[in-house]
DNA sequence: TCTGGGGTCCTAGGACCC
DNA sequence: TCTGGGGTCCTAGGACCC
């Protein structure tokens, strides 16, 4: 039996997240920065309006912000996860089959049914998401999930549709006629001006395309978004995550940094988080990659970036001695005489810890494995950072911003939000 | 002064093999 | 006059996503 994708969306979803806990947001003008507080990475629809735009830098918008009171909040990511997470929750209690996309999307595979059905069932999940969690929500129906999207977007940006909208089997050409074909899901900025050049302007042009051509020039990914059109799902819901294929952590600093130690400070301190993050999903890793570079906006600065990438004798999970080989990567890596701005690191070559293979003549470090686990179980119980290895530093001057970054009110104790009833209870808190 | 971070997939081209 | 064909694997770079 034929069945349907649902693709669930949460509006603006960051700004939807901080009016959650400070509801005199409601109505205003909201946008969330990315890390070191640099680029505009969501805005509510009255930021929309005002003309802010997506990946903006924030220094070119700050008037624009400052004449019309916008409100602005560093991300706060242990929040967003946080809603996100219970956003996924009470999905999955609903709905059997579900793929988790992104922190703020997901798809559902629904069978076939009438649409006023599927409109009834978008209705009720809607409701109950608003209801449980208090974050809006858009959800589109499609025969694929390039078809959801596009009835999301419809549903997002259409209000007399109330959030939810399924594709009609009747009327779809034209319906498609009106969607820009930069606005697919799958054609970027690229292939759109690639696609727009050839005639080819909207998702309808997409669909009727050549197959011969659109392999040529759009590769498979391309021509597969052409059959979604076409309605033939060709990117099946993956309910079970498949397994990661690499974890990164990297930052921009706050300031440019010249100096190796800080270099290196910083990079053990990224190399801290993303071993965390690999002990976590049970894996190891056997390949590092150190990368680091200079500010690419400043061209009258002298540039450089490079990168060098180590294979350890065995796969580990091991903080100490991941920093070990990645300081010695950077080490090389190394010139002096640039502001750097950033470095990263990159683990590869991941295996599950229960499946990695041994060396015949190479002993690991005793002992690590447990003091790992000692230190993630510290760090889980008393907060991040609460130990960590002394190469990730103390000063840390290269720490990126973070100047209005809002509480943690649902993942930490000590950023609950306060609230008050200041005819009963005179507080001593601090206010929420 | 100030421009994010974390992922995946695809292709072309080189190295290497028989 | 005349220099094969077919295959795999790896990597860098590009494009896309949120």
């Amino acid at each position: 039996m034929s069945s349907i994708f649902a693709l669930l969306d949460c509006n603006n979803f960051y700004v939807s997240c901080e009016r959650l806990f400070n509801p005199r947001l409601e109505g205003r003008p909201v946008v969330v920065l990315s890390n070191n507080d640099g680029c505009i990475i969501a805005r509510s629809n009255e930021a929309k309006a005002l003309g802010i735009k997506m990946g903006e830098p924030f220094f070119k918008c700050c008037g624009l912000i400052a004449a019309h009171q916008v409100q602005v909040f560093s991300s706060n990511y242990p929040l967003y996860g946080d809603l996100s997470q219970r956003v996924m929750d009470v999905l999955c209690q609903l709905e059997p089959e579900v793929e988790v996309y992104s922190i703020d999307e997901a798809f559902v595979r629904i069978p076939q049914a009438k649409e006023e059905a599927l409109l009834e069932n978008g209705r009720h999940l809607r409701a109950t998401v608003k209801k449980q969690v208090g974050i809006p929500v858009s959800i589109g129906f499609g025969s694929t999930k390039t078809l959801a999207k596009i009835a999301n977007r419809i549903a997002k940006k259409r209000p007399e549709h109330g959030g939810v909208f399924a594709l009609p089997d009747q009327g779809l050409d034209a319906l498609l006629a009106t969607i820009d074909v930069g606005d697919v899901w799958g054609i970027g900025p690229r292939q759109s001006q690639k696609l727009f050049a050839c005639g080819i302007r909207t998702a309808l042009d997409l669909k009727n395309g050549n197959d011969t051509w659109l392999r040529k020039h759009l590769t498979v990914t391309g021509l597969r978004t052409a059959m979604e059109l076409r309605g033939i799902s060709c990117l099946p819901l993956e309910d079970i995550p498949p397994p990661r294929k690499s974890i990164t952590s990297s930052r921009s600093f706050g300031q440019p940094v010249t100096d190796l130690a800080w270099l290196r400070e910083a990079l053990s301190s990224y190399i801290a988080i993303a071993a965390e993050k690999l002990r976590a999903e049970e894996m190891k890793t056997r390949c590092v990659q150190v990368y680091l570079t200079t500010n690419r906006f400043r061209e009258g600065d002298p540039q450089y970036a490079n990168s060098k990438t180590v294979t350890l004798p065995i796969h580990t999970s091991s903080t100490l001695e991941l920093i070990h080989y990645g300081a010695e990567a950077l080490r090389q890596l190394f010139r002096p005489g640039y502001a750097y701005q950033k470095v990263g690191v990159v683990f590869m070559d991941l295996v599950s810890a229960s499946h990695a293979q041994g060396h015949l003549f190479y002993a690991p470090p005793k002992g690590q494995e447990s003091l790992m686990r000692a230190v993630d179980k510290i760090n889980r119980r008393w907060g991040r950072d609460t130990l960590h290895s002394a190469a990730a530093g103390f000063l840390r001057p290269w720490k990126h911003k973070q100047g209005r970054k809002s509480p943690s009110y649902t993942t930490s104790w000590n950023e609950l939000p306060v609230v008050s009833a200041p005819s009963i209870v005179k507080t001593t808190g601090r206010a929420a």
